[in-house]
DNA sequence: GTTCGTTAGAGTCATTCTGACATTAACTGG
DNA sequence: CCAGTTAATGTCAGAATGACTCTAACGAAC
């Protein structure tokens, strides 16, 4: 049997601590061109060596020894993809024994929101695409990475306060409409707008601002703006 | 230099890979014995060892080569404690640089819940006491433990489904009443009794059974049991 | 300009849910 | 049998919800 190099003699038996990485989800939403539901995508990785070469990975690498682990999950994150999302919030750590087939590695799974008009825009090279949640192409993955996606939707749509969340899908300022379609998005079916704008409002979680969004064809809707108010205790802060 | 086959050229300055180790936070609630609103409380274990010898620590250890992680947190935690909860979930990882002074440390926190009959039953050692989890005494704890310990509250008290957690802290059947208990300790603050009752028989999660609790003084109260339904996919499963 | 189609946003109403409280049922101990 | 205590059900006003209608504001077509 192969012992992996630079981890002396990982022989089972001697009680050397497994390799350690980080890999994130990172979902965003594309538009419907005809102003339908829009879907959930994320960009992965193609593997290049072994093992699983050939096969879509999610976007991590190695835990360096003088970063945090949010920290691991924002650099690999920049340098594989070249996205620097405004949401990162860890989610899982998996550690199963025969995760890997070639040695003992424990990945902790980090969770990430991206811009919406960041969603599908250029990428480094051809070994990175972005890919919708249902795609048929990524039904199977490298590593137990599949898992983790169906994960992270999970939680995603088990989240209780989605307006922490979503306006880090939208930009700064948004209008109803926008985030409406991104909940639409995440619960998977429609909301009617009036009843939506009405449970904003006793929220009061949102603030609207004077200012429109023109140049639509018709009436410009007014632009709202979240106020911040204390989520998750975890969420790493990607500010700095 | 060695590198880990598929990890270009990890020199992360020939440090070794962080050490890695479990943690467990076990909830259980006190008894009010004057029918009050109860007390949530943990097991903890006295540091022998430097650092923050003397200091009291969640129970745990490091990760075996051939056990899962979850694994590893019921092993050390039958090991330092002798409990055996039947809830144990993932909390958090913790990985921060210098969250020990000696060494890189990562721990995967968990979250257990052991039934109320087993709260401050005896225990191994002196080594080994159980704290309300407001008790002064721990307000200082080793490492970064009584943040872990605050965080596993908050992310109890934000459960949205108590109802697959509660019976955990409860035997097989019970009453209502023991129940309300329950959630009155989790939320903090007393349930009208009434509309308990009513908000459980509309959700359906739970069964009434042809049995009373006898032995009580007054009007005896009827037996319920939970129906299981899909909790959280990562629960670990503790039934082996 | 006027009209029309479309979207933003406010209002209506019946139904359901919630909190607070009253009422009845079942048991024990004196 | 009666008083005291707890279990369980019932009632009712106010709040939240879902489905729907109505009005306002814009661009485009005429």
């Amino acid at each position: 049997m192969s012992s992996v190099p630079g981890w002396a003699n990982v022989d089972e038996r001697r009680n050397l601590p497994p390799a350690l990485a980080v890999s994130t989800v990172i979902l965003g939403i594309r538009r419907d061109p005809e102003g339908g539901p829009g879907k959930l995508c994320l960009p992965l990785v193609r593997r290049i060596r072994q093992p699983h070469a050939g096969l879509w990975a999610l976007p991590g690498g190695p835990v360096g020894s003088r970063e945090s682990l949010g920290q691991a999950a924002g650099r690999t994150l920049a340098e594989t993809t070249g996205l620097h999302p405004k949401y990162l919030e860890q989610l899982y750590t998996f550690g199963d024994i025969s995760r890997s087939p070639t040695h003992r590695l424990v990945t902790i799974a980090y969770f990430a929101l991206v811009n919406i008009d960041e969603v599908g825009t250029r990428v480094p090279d051809e070994n990175v695409a972005w890919f919708g949640v249902d795609d048929p192409q990524i039904a199977e993955m490298a590593f137990d990475h599949r898992k983790i996606v169906d994960y992270a939707l999970w939680r995603l749509a088990n989240k209780t306060e989605y307006g922490q969340i979503a306006h880090r899908l939208l930009g700064e300022r948004f209008t109803l409409a926008q985030l409406r379609l991104v909940y639409e998005a995440i619960l998977g079916k429609e909301l009617d707008p009036a009843n939506f704008r009405r449970q904003l409002k006793n929220t009061a979680s949102i603030e609207a601002t004077d200012e429109y969004l023109a140049g639509g064809k018709h009436r410009p809707p007014r632009l709202y703006r979240y106020l911040g108010h204390g989520p998750d205790p975890m969420e790493v802060d990607t500010s700095k």
